[in-house]
DNA sequence: GTCTATAACGAGATAGAC
DNA sequence: GTCTATCTCGTTATAGAC
């Protein structure tokens, strides 16, 4: 049957997807081959291109995948957690979860490589960032308002900023295996948000 | 005469270093080849080997050189600017210089790539990170004891968190070829810093 | 769908002439 | 010091059998 067939394809794909995510997030899109993704698999590289024809469609699938997933999770903690603070402090353990693996964000990742990227995954990077970023905002906005978090700077500008460091502790933590590394970072990133500030003389 | 030899020597390796170095942070170390290095300067890639013998170590040139004018750069700072505050400023503009060539911090590209790298190379990227983290730490306890800079956890910690942010920033911002998009994150990293900070409700 | 086999190319590296 | 020439290996990708 056609739909049995769909659903062993659909399955070996997403299991090439499992083993090129990590290979990608730990090495490198640039730094694995489809040697390494068949011999982990146990099939062999001709197999790998029927589901994948060129490695850049492989690497659309992955951050494809990866941000749904992403977006799913964000979705996650919007319905269980009402607190503006508390869903912070659950992005930064989507962030942790994944350090926890040794692995980088798949798209901060590709941001280090991104010159070397084909097309359409530098735009998929790009809007990876942006619905982080845009999801962030609607938190700083939501926490602004009800007065349980604090920023000098308009909430997109706060946005970024999370982004952009959470990501950086994610890059500096993981060349010394530390995740205490990360999360004092993280913790410290939140508890400036969740504090009030005032200008100093 | 043997001197005016060794100068040549030095000079052009000073040469494949600057090529190699541009192409090592703007399209990472795995993202070059010595085929790149030597079309760049118009030489084989045999002239290379004769001052690179592999190119690990060529890698660890690269990197000790960049520590070095690094370490140049903070003692320059130290030498012209007394002020805790303006210490950070200076140091958040080494990175935005750097951005502005189109490329990432060397350390900060070579983490992202760290599961890859030859040993030396793995230990010389801790090492710079090690240096900035040192000289953030003493210039936070400068701030904090003359009451410039306020932060809540340790000097070490925050200092830590500097450098995962800046360098999370510079990440961030190469994909979207926009310098103020680091500025701003850095400003208000900055800003968190130089503002008192009183306990919320 | 997966296989074997192979093409076509680029990588790091070496030998030996000049 | 730099060259030409070459080696060996790994890479992406394709052709065609099963």
């Amino acid at each position: 049957m056609v739909a049995q067939r769909e659903r062993a394809d659909a399955r070996t794909a997403a299991l090439i997807l499992d083993v090129a995510e990590r290979l990608a997030q730990v090495r490198g899109f640039n730094g694995f081959s489809y040697a390494d993704v068949a011999a982990d698999l146990g099939i062999t590289k001709a197999a790998l291109h029927y589901h994948f024809a060129a490695k850049a469609d492989l690497g659309e699938a992955l951050i494809s995948r990866y941000a749904s997933r992403f977006g799913e999770a964000l979705a996650a903690i919007d319905a269980t957690t009402p607190s503006a603070p508390d869903k912070l402090r659950g992005y930064a353990t989507l962030y942790a979860d994944v350090l926890r693996d040794r692995r980088m964000c798949l798209c901060g990742m590709l941001a280090a490589e991104y010159p070397t990227l084909p097309d359409a995954m530098r735009a998929s990077v790009i809007s990876f960032f942006d619905q982080n970023e845009a999801w962030l905002q609607k938190v700083l906005e939501q926490g602004g308002g009800d007065g349980s978090l604090h920023f000098a700077g308009t909430a997109r500008d706060t946005a970024r900023m999370i982004v952009s460091c959470l990501e950086g502790a994610m890059l500096v933590a993981r060349p010394y295996d530390d995740i205490p590394r990360f999360q004092d970072a993280a913790s410290m990133l939140i508890a400036s948000l969740t504090t009030a500030a005032t200008i100093n003389d």
